[in-house]
Parts: structure tokens; C-alpha cells; sequence
DNA sequence: GTGTCCTTTTGAAAGGTTTCAATTCAAAGG
DNA sequence: CCTTTGAATTGAAACCTTTCAAAAGGACAC
């Protein structure tokens, strides 16, 4: 139904070849017949069938996403919301600005998520692939590598020598947190780790080991507790944190949202946040500023992080070479009301 | 690269059209031959081109959604944040179940959008749209349904007669909202209206004036100020609302982020929320509840929507007819501490 | 054996584009 | 007026499926 090149050829009296010129700039054309043929183009509302282009020259202008969700009608809302949408905000933008589609997918993790992924590669509906919450053993970055199919990460791998990735310096922003909370005189501090399996959750706490051993501060493994993205997550642990017989006078949990699960955990046993105990947090989402208590974070530039990753995948499938192939992001720790100087906390059981 | 049908078939044995139909089910297949068919697509790992097929039989086994981004590189995090993904989670989970993908674009308003929706409706890239935040003048509306191209919308606009939509009932969700202030006293209701443009506008007005009216309150026009989705134009309108003379002693919010914009300034100027002055907001993000005050608000159940506009959607392909063309969700009130019984104000300025 | 009737399989066209070798055109040089 | 040359244009093959009319195969009755 919808005009095809022929039709645009006819109209113009050209053949299709030189339609097709004119559409990608391939040969040189006249510029009167250029001209008759662009016409005939606007009269038609021609538009190239994006198949046809794709079956001919191997290229869908498509980036792929896949998003890891939990299935299940009842699912948490997903608490690093904020940072996926800014990073899909900044992915569009650049992907948008070069005429490239974003196909979003949705799979939970496990051999679901590799069928998509499958599915994807072999029946070449993308042209490369933009991975997310990377993970230390990563099955993706293994098949997609194995396939040779182009794709960009944010963040690592264990081994991350091999793929082009931006991520956040999470060493160094544990870094950043760790010496700040020994600054103010914390020495028992809890630690909410993210989700086991993530490579951030390495090198975050890495990062929190190395000032504890600088200052010589002993470890508790207790103070060490498993934990993840969401308000519960950050609220169970720091109940089970506070439940210890010797509680920290300190938590750092893996992201905001976390941050202010664990905030209303310490209020419910009577703490003031800030001064009874202190809390961080991890993304700087816009609310943790107006939180109560403003919370004290660690700035994650997910716009730009979304904006660069795509730039550099948009590199790597025109020139076949990324200009910088790796970027580690310094992260910017934001000093707010949630933290405080140590403290004799008076828990009230 | 990649192996091909005719790859298969000679592996098997069998021509290309015998794969085709045990790949498809569209003619009966000897058993034993079926068999050879499929152990050679598994030997092979072999998926059909998505562009062949496509192009073959005019469906792409994709739907568009437009996300309408501002652009520019400091934009403020859109407010709406947390409902878009939640939809989002809901159509994705819908379209992965029947292995149809989204593809994203990101468009600001305007020329620049209308340019994106040509693009994939004339280049056929999808096989129907989702719409969301419909206009009350929508161009989309009018160029999809001239164009012929299937779409289901989160929202209605002037003349939703014609198209299958889903939506919560917004005037219904006013009314709520404004006979719970009313009940509590309330007669002075300050009234911050969603983005100018918006359908949803125009609804919950509607709802809010209507309890007004029948309750006998005087409209005072210096109650209704412009606002937007973000914690800024909550703030902002907050801030013009108790510069009046006599200020209202409850504000209804467009949605919770503005809300809370609009609780920061009020606190600011020395009220107690809830107390002092009551705010209302709508969505019922998951850090309304635990918002301090905790906010009562209006109840939206966006991952049910999303999938549920996919549903349809999805239906109308195939079918050709949806079931349910248009939806409507009765909201539900969440009665929180954010409101409370009138109070004189003391306003200190 | 032959004819009939299903069931199964085949081969080629069609879908809309790009690409490339080949052809035509126009102008310049002799 | 004929050649040559470079620029502009053409036509057909190729990309990989699906689909459909036609052919082949197999079972059964006569």
C-alpha cells in the first residue's frame, strides 16, 4: 500500500538505482535530477521500508536493551527506578540524535534471559547491545564477545580487559564514604552490600576494606550483611544491624532507596538519624536532598553515563573502534544531614 | 555468516519451503521429517532474519513507544519518573511474554516528535503503537488513526470516541480528593493543575470544581495555579499560594513529586503539614507512604495499565478487535497524614 | 495394474531495498 | 566529425523469508 522505490523512481522518471542514490548519498547525482527526485519523494511521502534496507545491507539501526526484571504480578517497584530511567534518558537522547531505535526487552534473569539474548543475536534484529548491572560472572559479555556482536557496558566484568564499559569508581566512592564516616569518629560501621552477583558489589566493598585496614580498624563480620536495591532490603538489614549486641554507630547501604529503608528501620527504634547513628546512601537520587534527613550520598552521573555508553556503541559500529575504550567515572560524595559525628547511641529495646 | 533456511534444509535434506512450514506450522509435516528439521536448526543454533521475515510478511513483531523527553543536557529528572516505569515494567512484561519487543524513541514535543512518528509508521518499522500522556489536541491521535497504523493510549483526549484507551478516571479521583477536604473542613482549596495540554488536565478539574460547586464553595480563581509534574512547580505554586492574602488551607498536587515540592515549601514558610495545612497528592509512588508527613494521595495502578494497554494492543493485531476498547480505573483514595481538620494557619511571614 | 484421493514435499515468485558492473551521456580534445 | 574521458544513470542480482500452485508419494479400492 505505502509507495515504494519503484513508485518514487517512475514518478520521478529515474530509475530506482538512482532514487536509491540519492536516499543514501551512494553515487553522484545530478543535481536537477536530485532535485525531481526529492520532489517526487515529498509528494509521496515516501519513507524506505526499514526491512528491505535492513535484509540488503545487514544493518537495523536498533540498539538492544534488555532489562533484567522479576516477574511475578506483585513485584517491589524496582528501586534504582531513578538511575535506570536517567540512564535510559541519556541513551535516547544520543540514539535519538543519530536516528537509531532503542528495542527494549524484559527478561528475568537465568536461561529466559539468555533465549532473549539468543534470539536477538542470531535473528540480527540489533546491531549491538547495551548492557546493564553487569555482573562478575557474566553470561552476556561471554556469548555477545563469542558471537562478535558490538556492545558497550555499564559496568564491569571480572575480567573487564577485554569489552568497552563505563562505569562509577565504586572503590573509590567507598573510599570516599569510608573516610568520611572514620572522620567523624565512626569505627563500628555497618555495611548493606548490593545484590551478591554484581560486579559493583566487588569493588565497593574492596573499597570499604582498604580504609578500614588503613585506620586499622578491626572487622566485624557481622557488620557486613547481605542486602540489595530496594526499601526493604536497606529496612531488614539495618533491623538486623541494630538488633547486634554491639550495633554500629554507622551505616552505608548499596544505593538511596536502600538508604532510606534502613533511615526508617533506626527511626522505629527511636534513633535520630544523624547524630544517634549515622546513614549514607549511594546514587544521589533528586528526593535524597530533600529527605529527612537530607542523606548524605555519593553523586552517580547516570544521564551522562547513558549518553556515553550509547556514543561509544554508536563508535563502535561505524568505525569499528572505540575511542576511549574504557571510562571510570570519579563519583562525588554529597555531605548532608544524615551523617554526623559519632555518638553514644542509646538503643531503646 | 549466519546459517540460513537453505542452510538447514540441506542439512536435513528437505527443500527451504518444508523448514518454512515446520518452522511456522503452516502445512503438515511428516513426523520423522519434522524431526530431522529441527535437529538440524538445533545443530546449526539457527533463527530466522527478523528483516526476511518482516519483509516477507509484513509484521515486525514490534511496538513503538515515543517517550516524550526534554532535551537538553541539565534537564530536572522528570517527576513522572516512577509511574512511566512501573507502565513500562507492565508492557514489557506483557510483550516479552508474547515475544514481541518494545522499540523505544525519545522525542521532544513538537515538530521533532511528528517527525519520529512518520518515520516509523511510514518506514514500517512497528506494528503499533502505545500512547502515552495523551493531549487534549493530539496530533499523534489524528495522524495514526489517518494513517491507519493500530495504537492503544494511557489516556484519552477531546474526542476519545474513536480509539481504544486505558485511563484512570481522573475527575473521579478529584472528587475524592476534594470531598475528603471538604469533609475535613476545608474551604479554601488551593488547586495546582497538572501541564497545560494534558487531557488528564482537564478531567480532574472538572471532578475538583464539580464538589466545589455542589458544596456551595465559592470558586476564587487565585486558587488554581499552573503547575507541572516536577518538585520545583510544586514548590513554586506552593510558594504563589501563600503569597496570597488569604491563603487556602489545603493544596491539591498534580502528582506526589509535586507534593512534596509543595510540603518542603510549606514547611519552609513555618507550617506544620497536616496540621496547618493539608496536601494532597496523586500517584501514590511507594516513598509516598513513607514520606514525612506521610502523603495522602490517589492511588494509580501503572504496571497494571501498561500491561493492560499492551494487552490490547496486542489483541488488536491479531484480532483485529479489541475486547475492552476503552478502559477506565476507579482510583483509590489513600488517606495518609499529609491532610488533616482545618486549622487557622499562622502564617508567619 | 490402474485410478483415486489424501498427505507431504517442492520450487519459484514475491517482498523492497542496495550495490555493482555495465551502459549511456556530455563535453572536451584532436 | 570522431575519440576519449569522466560523470551520470541503469538494470539486475542479491539479501532471506514465506507462500502457493503444482508435483510427488503413498494407501487403498477396484
Amino acid at each position: 500500500m505505502p509507495p515504494t522505490i519503484h513508485d518514487v523512481a517512475r514518478r520521478a522518471g529515474v530509475s530506482v538505482g538512482t532514487v536509491s542514490h540519492v536516499l543514501n548519498g551512494s553515487a553522484t547525482v545530478r543535481e536537477t535530477t536530485r532535485e525531481r527526485v526529492l520532489q517526487a519523494i515529498r509528494e509521496l511521502d515516501y519513507q524506505p521500508d526499514a526491512a528491505a534496507r535492513t535484509l540488503r545491507q545487514r544493518r537495523t539501526g536498533t540498539l538492544g536493551l534488555v532489562r533484567t526484571i522479576q516477574s511475578g504480578p506483585h513485584v517491589l517497584a524496582e528501586a534504582s527506578d531513578h538511575v535506570f530511567l536517567e540512564f535510559l534518558g541519556g541513551a535516547q537522547e544520543v540514539a535519538a540524535q543519530e536516528g537509531v531505535g532503542i528495542l527494549l526487552w524484559g527478561a528475568p534473569p537465568g536461561p529466559e534471559e539468555e533465549e532473549v539474548y539468543r534470539r536477538l543475536v542470531r535473528g540480527r534484529r540489533v546491531d549491538g547491545f547495551i548492557l546493564l548491572g553487569t555482573r562478575v560472572d557474566d553470561w552476556r559479555v561471554r556469548y555477545l564477545e563469542e558471537q562478535g556482536v558490538p556492545f558497550v557496558a555499564f559496568g564491569r566484568a571480572a575480567d573487564s580487559v577485554s569489552f568497552p564499559y563505563v562505569d562509577v569508581d565504586g572503590e573509590q566512592a567507598l573510599r570516599l564514604i569510608t573516610e568520611h564516616l572514620v572522620y567523624l569518629g565512626h569505627r563500628r560501621i555497618g555495611y548493606i552490600e548490593p545484590p551478591a552477583g554484581l560486579t559493583c558489589a566487588l569493588h565497593r566493598r574492596s573499597g570499604f576494606l582498604e580504609v578500614l585496614r588503613r585506620h586499622g580498624i578491626p572487622l566485624d563480620g557481622r557488620l557486613i550483611v547481605q542486602g540489595g536495591f530496594t526499601w526493604e532490603a536497606g529496612e531488614r538489614a539495618m533491623r538486623d544491624l541494630l538488633y547486634l549486641p554491639d550495633p554500629p554507630t554507622a551505616v552505608i547501604a548499596p544505593n538511596d532507596v536502600a538508604a532510606m529503608g534502613a533511615i526508617a528501620a533506626a527511626q522505629a527504634r527511636g534513633l535520630k538519624v544523624g547524630r544517634d547513628i549515622s546513614v549514607v546512601g549511594f546514587d544521589d537520587i533528586p528526593l535524597a536532598a530533600y529527605w529527612q534527613p537530607p542523606l548524605t550520598t555519593v553523586h552517580q552521573p547516570a544521564r551522562w553515563i547513558g549518553a556515553e555508553v550509547t556514543r561509544m556503541l554508536l563508535a563502535l559500529l561505524s568505525n569499528g573502534a572505540v575511542p576511549r575504550k574504557q571510562v571510570l567515572v570519579s563519583p562525588e560524595l554529597r555531605v548532608r544531614q544524615s551523617t554526623g559525628p559519632v555518638n553514644q547511641p542509646t538503643v531503646s529495646i
